[in-house]
Order: structure tokens, then C-alpha cells, then sequence
DNA sequence: CTGAAAGCGCTTACAG
DNA sequence: CTGAAAGCGCTTACAG
């Protein structure tokens, strides 16, 4: 390995130059067959395997980025979701990020600034594809812009995903379902609801699970029994308020998020009621919140950073790929989600 | 912008050569403004930002790379904060590193493994630097393995900086006096403490800030009016229950964290008392928590975001600086706290 | 304080 | 099928 004097060489490996005089051929063969170039000669590609092989040679990738290999540079734009998520979020991202080679950069979206104009700054910006968390993933204003632009995009989490971007997400109907199983069968028959904010379309999903299970169980949904709560924890607290007032209140209230689900809980604490031995909480997402409070939550443990992870890895493949086909082709993604039973969910008392 | 023909030109946005000419100066000076040079004029380096502000210039990463430029890697190292204030730390750290164009890698640390061990492993990736939000801004040991690696470290939020590594953080005891004196200020005399995780430093100097308020108010601590809280909402929610349950129970709690004072509110709730017209509750911190539960917290705003920023900073130049001497001379920089008053305290209850 | 020259390691575009 | 040349966008080292 020749270093010449006062060469500004930084790092201490073999070059193409290295590989190519030791294979006795040129750095253009050797860059060829490091690219599964086809038309180079089979002996001539074991001369250069070796080389590489002997030298353990490894390309700088720095080198190849400049040289014309495709960069891809994404962008998180958030809202308004809770801490919780958003850290969590931001973790898979992250490492997903650094195991793609993408250049990732987290931005929170200013609600007076026009989508428009927005895609056009992200354009001028050199960036490739957007990474869209709720409640970002279901604006539609948003998401037509960025098309618009030809900016590639993933929704995580929405419930209702857009043919023309690409999409992770689980089956909040199915999940939401599962959990109203879980809590017909302790033996509650009064399940209370508290809705999500209802621009978010998987506040509606989550809902028609809740009912499809009572259906299933020969109950009729019954609409005092469902209340507004909007994923915060202020409207867990007057939902619950709400469903905890009326004649006869439920045993059991499923809210749709774990936000609300604490609320619900503070809610009951205030009326002196216990839970889960006087009133049964379950929420939905599990976020830090469903192990800080107390009792433990009793949720649906949705993947957050999995999500991220494969959101941002769908979006690094579609940016570099070669075929405006495949960037045309968007994919929907759908995870697995879990029913993490803790410490919130108990019988209904016997009435006496 | 001049493209010229048969270029192998991918990128379409401008380059330090159109940045120069529409400054008037070489790519070299451009160069020297992005790299934050002290020696370049001020009209020349105002000439320059302008230039990039108009032109959208953004920097190539892998040219640099490729040229020579000091890179810089830094991993946040993070234990187990809480979630709403490890999104806020990761937040400020993000926009940092990309300012400063430092490679950032978010890592949580494995109990099991020897700081020792830690140190070694990171410096074999290359890491310049670590940056320690709490609770790992305390562990002596990991401080020390990565000192004895060479590796630079800069605490965030340490009670007790280290002498020999950079430390950015806000005067946790005159925040906590501050605090003290706002609820004294209301007219409380038995004012409860919940104490915060005694592993960290912060934990005791907030304490003494509150014993030091009550001091100058001429009030003598009361041991029983001091719980443990460990810094977790279940902390908060015990240690209010010990203080409530005594036989002349505090008019006021001061948990010395948000989480703390969450748990406490609650625990006021399920004793059926109303905060803050029966018990004012204030929390430290201002995380996402201190606005999400009901009634809102009175706490202590400290700039979690910006500490991280200005940690990623100091971090960034030691490591780019040329002279040693930078590097073996650690900065310690205190930001300002903000006493934030919401919803959560009340003058107390006259006694009939 | 500023600039002209050379080079980082690789690949594209063109020849042969 | 293989190679010599040029260039990607930036920064280092050297002058002035």
C-alpha cells in the first residue's frame, strides 16, 4: 500500500488502487466487480476476489456517496403526540436510520405554515421521503402536497392509509376487538368507551372493534355508555366523568389510548372507586405511561419502533431504487400487536 | 447556477463554487464560514450566509467526508428517564448534532455491561464523545472508563459535575429554594417534601434548596414531612400517602420531580382532597407530564432541550479542536430556570 | 484574512 | 471485456 509523503490520507485501508495493483488489473475492473458489474471476465473477477480478500480491502463509502451512489435523506415531521410515543418513535427511527445510511432529520411541523409551502422548503431542502407519526399521518392536505412534490411518504399508524403512500401500521379494529374480548370475558357487560380525537382515523377503527365484540356478545352498543376523550389524558377524565355519572355507570371502561386510560383512572380515584376491584381500566397503545401509573395498565401493546424502524427502511429502499416503477408501487405494511395484561383489569363485583 | 454539459452532476441543489460566486469570494472562504472559522471578516462571513441563505445551500456530507473533515461521532448514552424527558433531550440533541454536523447515535446502555467494557467497545466504533442525560450523568465508574479511553463526556443535569469532563446543567438548589419560597409565599407552613432518587446529585441539592427556604422563613425541617419519592410516579404516589397520613399532614407538597408530583395529585384524589384548594402540589422539571394530568403543575421549567443542544456543542468543539489543551479543559455551563405557576397552588385553607 | 492548487476514493462516460 | 481520463463537492496544506 503505497502512502505517498505529505498525502492527506485519513484512513488506514486499501483502495481501489491497492486491490487493482495487486490483482494486476485496473481500479475501473476492480470497482466493476465490487458492483457485480456482469460482463467482467470470471478469472478476471477471482484475480480481483482475492485481491480483495488478501488486502481486506472494504469501500469508503464516503467515496461512493460522492461518486454518484443515491443519498437518502428523510424527514420526521411531528405534530402534537404525546412524549410518550414520540420518544419511542424517535428511537426506532433512529436506528433504523443508522442501519439504512439515511440521513434522518426530526422536525416539528408549524401548524401555520401552509403544506405547500412546507413540501416546497422540504424540496429545496434536498430531502427525499417524509416519515409521517400520527396525527400527522392522516392529514390528507399534508399528504397531497407532499405527492405534489414528488416527495416519497410513510404514514405509521393510520387507519386509513392512502393508495398512493406508503404505510405501516396494525390492525387497530382487530386489536381494539381483542381487548373487549378480554374484558367481556372477566364478565364485564357495562363496558364503557372513551373515543380518540376523532380527526385521527384510527379513533374509529378502535371504536368499531369495541362494538363488533359487544355484538358478538349479544350486547347492544349503547351510546351513553361511549364518551369523548380526544387521546388526552384531560379527556379521559371528563369522559370518564361522563360514563361514571350516569344511572347505572359501566364496570369497565376501554379507552383508546393510554393517555386517556390514566385519566379514566384518576378519574375513578377521585370518586373513591378502586380500580380494577371497583371498575376495570384498559387502554390502548402502551406507552411509558401504562407501567408509570398505578396499577399498572392492562393495553394493547402496539410495536411504535418496529414501526419506525420498517417505515423508515420502506421509504430508504423506494428513494434509491432505480425504477420509477417502484417508487409509483407504495406499500402497506401491517404489524403485530399484543394484549399485555397487567394489573388494571379484574371481575366485576357481584351485585348484593 | 452553471451545469455544464455531460456533467456527471446528480444532485440539483448549489455547491460551495455557486455559493462563491454569489458571494463574490472563493469556495475556500465558503468553506471557512461553514466550518464556523474564527478568522474570516465579519462582512466576508455576513457576504457568505447570506449567499447560502438565498442560494438554499446545504452542505454535501459525503464530500466532506471524503475531503477530510474532522468528523465527529457522538453517542447518547441514556439509562432509564423518563419518557417524556428522554423525547425532549433526544429533540434538542437532534437539531444540535445536525447544526454542528455531528454523526449522533442514541444508545441505551446494558446494565449488565462493564462500563469498562462500554469504553472499549466505543472507541473500536470510533466514538468521539458521550453525552450523559441522567440518571448515567451520576455513575462515577462509567465516568471514569470513558476518562481512562480518552473518550470526551459531557454530563447534562449532574447535581455534581465532574472536574474532569464538560457539564452543562441549571442551579438545581436555588431552583428548589425559589420553589420553596414561591409556596411560602402563599401563606403554607407545613410544607411536605418528597425527595427524589438519592443515586443522583440533583436529588440532594434540591432538598437543601427547600430546607434552606424554610430556614429563612424561620421554620424548623420537619423530618416527617420528608418522604422518599425515587424520582417515579409510584414514588410520588407512596411518599404522599406516608405524608398525608400523618397526624398534622402538610398543607402543601413539593415533589422534586413532575412524575413525582403526578403520583402525588393522585394519591391527594383517592383521599378525596382537592388539589390545590386542599393540598397545593408542585413538581420540578416542566416535562410533558406537568401539563398532561389535571389540574396542571406548578413546577420548575428547566431547559432540558437547549441543555442537550449546548452539551452536543461544548462536545463538538473539544473534539474538532486542534489544540489539546481545548480538550483537557472541560467546560461547566449553568443555564436559567424559569418558576412556572399553573393551576396546582393555592393560598391554604384558613382553619375553622 | 483570503485564495489557487491538489487530492480524498470512488464511479460515470467514453474509448478501444 | 477492459482501461485512461475526468469529475463528484469538499477540505487540507501551502502561499501570500
Amino acid at each position: 500500500m503505497v502512502v505517498k509523503r505529505g498525502s492527506r490520507r485519513r484512513t488506514e485501508g486499501p483502495t481501489v488502487a491497492d486491490v487493482a495493483h495487486a490483482a494486476g488489473v485496473s481500479p475501473m475492473t476492480v470497482s466493476r466487480v465490487i458492483n457485480h458489474d456482469q460482463r467482467v471476465k470470471d478469472a478476471t473477477r477471482k484475480k480481483v476476489e482475492v485481491a480483495v480478500a488478501a488486502l481486506g480491502y472494504v469501500p469508503n463509502a464516503a467515496a461512493r456517496a460522492l461518486a454518484g451512489a443515491r443519498q437518502c435523506r428523510i424527514v420526521l415531521l411531528y405534530g402534537n403526540p404525546s412524549a410518550a410515543y414520540l420518544s419511542e418513535f424517535l428511537l426506532g427511527s433512529l436506528g433504523s436510520a443508522r442501519e439504512n445510511d439515511v440521513e434522518l432529520i426530526v422536525d416539528k411541523i408549524d401548524p401555520l405554515e401552509k403544506p405547500v409551502m412546507l413540501a416546497a422548503r422540504l424540496v429545496a431542502h434536498r430531502v427525499d421521503a417524509v416519515l409521517l407519526p400520527p396525527p400527522l399521518c392522516d392529514d390528507a392536505e399534508l399528504l397531497s402536497a407532499l405527492q405534489k412534490c414528488g416527495l416519497a411518504a410513510a404514514q405509521v399508524a393510520s387507519g386509513q392509509p392512502a393508495p398512493s403512500s406508503h404505510a405501516v401500521l396494525i390492525d387497530d379494529e382487530e386489536a381494539a376487538f381483542t381487548m373487549t374480548q378480554h374484558i367481556l370475558a372477566r364478565g364485564h357487560r357495562r363496558i364503557g368507551f372513551v373515543a380518540g380525537d376523532p380527526n385521527q382515523t384510527a379513533s374509529h377503527l378502535r371504536r368499531q372493534g369495541y362494538e363488533r365484540a359487544l355484538h358478538l356478545a349479544g350486547i347492544k352498543p349503547d351510546k351513553k355508555l361511549v364518551a369523548q376523550g380526544n387521546f388526552t389524558y384531560r379527556g379521559g377524565l371528563s369522559g370518564a366523568a361522563t360514563l361514571l355519572d350516569i344511572t347505572s355507570p359501566p364496570s369497565a371502561i376501554f379507552a383508546a389510548n393510554d393517555d386517556m386510560a390514566a385519566g379514566v383512572v384518576s378519574a375513578a380515584h377521585q370518586r373513591g372507586l378502586d380500580v380494577p376491584s371497583d371498575l376495570t381500566v384498559c387502554g390502548f397503545d402502551d406507552t411509558a405511561i401504562a407501567t408509570t401509573i398505578w396499577p399498572e395498565l392492562t393495553t394493547i401493546r402496539q410495536p411504535i419502533s418496529a414501526m419506525a424502524s420498517v417505515a423508515i427502511e420502506i421509504l430508504a429502499q423506494a428513494v434509491r431504487s432505480k425504477r420509477p416503477l417502484a417508487r409509483a408501487q407504495p406499500q402497506h405494511v401491517k404489524l403485530d400487536y399484543e394484549l399485555v395484561v397487567r394489573g388494571s383489569d379484574a371481575a366485576p363485583q357481584l351485585k348484593t
